[in-house]
DNA sequence: CCTTGACTTAGAGTGAACTCCATGTAGTAT
DNA sequence: ATACTACATGGAGTTCACTCTAAGTCAAGG
């Protein structure tokens, strides 16, 4: 599978993959005897697992460690595992800032519909979600 | 209350409150007579929205757009609840990835975890979820 | 064989979001 | 008054993750 073909399945750009696999996101990818990479199954699963894994916020540094140490064989096993649990806490954690940020969002939106309807804003008081309200005219 | 308290507070860096200052995240801080920022209740709310936003991916682009509409008064309510909807569209779809990258992980510590047990590498067949085995030695 | 277009590389450039630095001022303790 | 520390500013520098450019190579059509 060519490289164009590669990036429309997945909407990461040419440039994206080429540099994922140069950096060591992903292993080198099979290549045709002229030197043009044409990547297999197996490539197409690295390129699903990076992808996947980038558009969570996991930064590059832990994809590139994570194929080295699958580089390094089967004695890495235990070391490739506590480095997906750490990825894992990770991800947890940006999920629950996701959660806390809906929240907010949540409770300002339903105040603004409300003030659209009414004609007026009316923020409950102080319970740590306001700071939406109209400034002051205070000068 | 003081830059540094505030920083403690929220875990971020006085030259990030006056960076956010700066560009517009939030409106300008009170300052004490001699220029020093002095924050109130409610620019502690700003800073903990924008906190908040921005610890969930929320580009700083749409911060600053919140912001001035919120200083241009009540004729922008309309508009404010728009762009809340469309960040939370934002967020909730960041989520959505967080989760799928998190069923992706789960999956891969399963087996490590099954192989640290048992001795051997056990990827049960084409699920898409593979990529970490050995590589094969084929040179 | 020649053109054309998609591919290759190495390396420079970009945008977002900070982060640091140099220089100067505010406020407090001695 | 002096020293010291925290704060102020404008502007330059850094980091991350791409993204672009230039110059060259591969492969298919005419």
């Amino acid at each position: 599978m060519t490289i164009k073909e590669v990036c429309s399945r997945f909407g990461i750009s040419p440039d994206t993959l080429r540099y994922y696999e140069r950096v060591g996101v992903i292993p080198e990818v099979h290549r045709t005897p002229g030197g043009i990479r044409d990547y297999t199954e197996e490539d197409l699963g690295w390129v699903e697992t990076a992808a996947c894994f980038r558009s969570a916020g996991m930064p590059i540094e832990l994809l590139i460690e994570y194929v080295r140490l699958y580089k390094e064989g089967d004695g890495t096993i235990a070391e490739r595992c506590a480095l997906l649990r750490k990825a894992r806490e990770r991800i947890l954690a940006e999920r629950q800032k996701c959660d806390d940020a809906l929240r907010k969002m949540e409770y300002k939106i339903r105040v603004y519909e409300k003030a659209v309807r009414t004609g007026r804003l009316d923020w409950d008081g102080d319970d740590g979600c306001c700071n939406c309200s109209s400034p002051k005219q205070e000068e």
